[in-house]
DNA sequence: TGAATTTCTTAACATACATCAATTTAATTT
DNA sequence: AAATTAAATTGATGTATGTTAAGAAATTCA
């Protein structure tokens, strides 16, 4: 059950959990892998479970108009993934969520998340947090999509998460910038 | 106490509350008033709270880069409004909250923010909800921005948050939608 | 009610980023 | 290692939206 561990460990960050609550907690979470390039979820399906990357990078994405991939979610280690939209609806999702790397995750469904947060109050409070400022990021990341430039959009992306610079294609980057990977290419020759 | 009915509504939709709970909740939010131009919040400070919109309309901005305004929230009655990585951290905020309308909130210090939602589990679910909800809004709003027309933009706001037309002028609605105000006027007349 | 201010519109021109097409470079597969 | 596929770059050209400036319409204020 090694897996569980580090999940556990950011629970404990911002809630309070008994050796009991952990057990259930750990019962609740099933170990799955998945192989670089095959999906997670695939549009118009329900979007069954919310997952915790052990180790691995995954992607979001859906077909636009004019039948270009654009990315909005690119994940790694310790995070999490799902389409919440599609999964606390439980209806059919309007995106693809694909694994980039071999990757290790821990999932739970729909039903088994409401219970064990029925259960647990604690974890009502990790999530409240965690959503909170998974809110809090995407607004932000809101208004400088409106009102930064792409340049300045891609300095600050170099600089607070350098990593996924180095385990992510540049294509996969432009389109989670808001950008093409041309329009990418020319930014980072002016640098 | 009848500002806090609707509220209290709110709060029953998605949690459990007894009359105990009731009681203690009532007595956590304070009833404020804010003529219309006023601020509620001003860059530098601390938002010391989470605010319910009882009756009225808010607006938060920040100044850009260029010396204009640039509004990423607008809020109206029933809808709960304060910088949220402001509150939550307790450190100076980047952003206005201003009000459009004169307006009728209650209000909620982070201290007493906090406590409630020890004392009262349900509330954290209640939380918990509304910030997934706004999460998932705003990476639609993200994704909209990012990869769709200004025109279709506006059409959807045209037809998702009609009231917002009757009740806020246009400049703020353009810059809402992340563009100018001339540039809205020409949408709009080519529709 | 008239003056002042704010909001909205229009036009000419500017610009950041997109599109299309071709080529080079790197990574993956057999 | 060769062949294939995917990723990255470059140049020429296009377009949605921004900028600047002015005036008209609507709202607010005294």
């Amino acid at each position: 059950m090694k897996e569980h561990n580090k999940m556990m460990y950011y629970f404990r960050k911002w809630a309070t959990i008994t050796e009991e609550d952990e057990a259930r907690i750990r019962s609740a979470f099933e170990p799955i892998s998945i192989k670089k390039k095959k999906d997670l979820l695939v549009k118009d399906q329900v979007c069954e479970y919310n997952y915790f990357i052990v180790k691995g990078c995954m992607r979001t994405f859906f077909i636009d108009k004019k039948g270009n991939e654009q990315i909005f979610q690119i994940r790694m280690d310790n995070n999490w993934i799902a389409d919440l939209e599609s999964f606390f609806s439980q209806k059919p999702s309007k995106y693809n969520i694909e694994a980039l790397e071999n990757s290790s995750l821990l999932r739970i469904s729909y039903k088994n998340f409401e219970h064990l947060l029925a259960d647990i109050p604690a974890l009502e409070k990790y999530f409240r947090v965690l959503f909170q400022k998974a809110y809090v990021n995407t607004l932000n990341r809101l208004t400088a999509t409106m009102w930064e430039s792409a340049m300045d959009r891609y300095n600050e992306m170099l600089k607070e998460n350098p990593e996924i610079f180095q385990r992510v294609p540049l294509i996969y980057i432009a389109s989670f910038l808001g950008i093409t990977p041309e329009s990418l290419s020319r930014i980072r020759k002016q640098i």
